[in-house]
DNA sequence: GGAATCCACGGTGG
DNA sequence: TCCACCGTGGATTC
């Protein structure tokens, strides 16, 4: 029985629903979004976990005349190294399994991301591997606690920018031709807003 | 007048 | 070697 039907006993309990309900939003280019809202349930108790358990690294960058802090945490996880909480290889199970086989290898890293509040941000990139790399890769997404856009637009310029919520406890997948023919942000807001963690798997390795 | 968007800037890693 | 990448802040547009 799927602990999701036993009621509101378990509501708080950490655990990730069922993959069946995915939206898939078509982008030009071949590209693709997947988005399911409320994948994990009990998101909470991941992100204090994560919080204290992750070993976040701030790092600084060269940037013209000066040196400025990277607006956001970091922390890798190559494909030898163990995850930082145990719902996270759940979770990294499960999608290479439904992913499978248009995911061609499974997901093996995880890179995680820490954006304290609406300061921290990323800027418009697509997630390359390697220089010069022309193959497509699959990145899905793990977001919890405060609520922040995901933007994304065509490289090109030759279209509009697309808008996804991303809340707690939510799945989002790139896919397709995402990474090589859009770039993707999540730009800083001046409106009030909480700390969020990002858990992005992919099938190799990016920092 | 605040929010969103665009642009220029150049050292560096792959 | 060489070039795409990345964050900031000012200008511009609503």
């Amino acid at each position: 029985m799927d602990v999701a039907l036993q009621g509101s006993l378990f509501d708080t309990s950490l655990a990730l629903g069922s993959l069946a309900g995915i939206q898939r939003t078509p982008l030009s280019h071949g590209a693709w979004v997947d988005h399911l809202p409320g994948w994990l349930r009990g998101a909470s108790a991941l992100f204090a976990d994560l919080v204290d358990g992750v070993p976040w690294h701030a790092e600084r960058r060269q940037m013209y005349d000066r040196v400025v802090d990277v607006p956001r945490l970091l922390c890798f996880y190559g494909e030898t190294d163990p995850l930082p909480h145990p719902i996270l290889d759940e979770a990294r199970t499960a999608l290479s399994a439904h992913y499978h086989p248009e995911l061609k290898e499974p997901f093996r890293t995880a890179g995680l991301c820490y954006y304290r509040d609406g300061r921290d941000s990323v800027a418009w990139h697509g997630d390359r591997i390697g220089r010069g790399n022309t193959e497509d890769t699959m990145v899905a997404i793990l977001s919890v606690g405060a609520a922040r856009a995901l933007l994304l637009r065509p490289k090109d310029g030759g279209g509009p920018t697309v808008r996804h919520a991303l809340g707690h406890g939510d799945l989002i997948v790139m896919g397709g031709s995402c990474q090589r023919t859009w770039d993707h942000a999540v730009p800083k807001t001046s409106k009030p807003v909480g700390p969020r963690i990002s858990i992005q798997f992919r099938p190799r390795g990016v920092r």
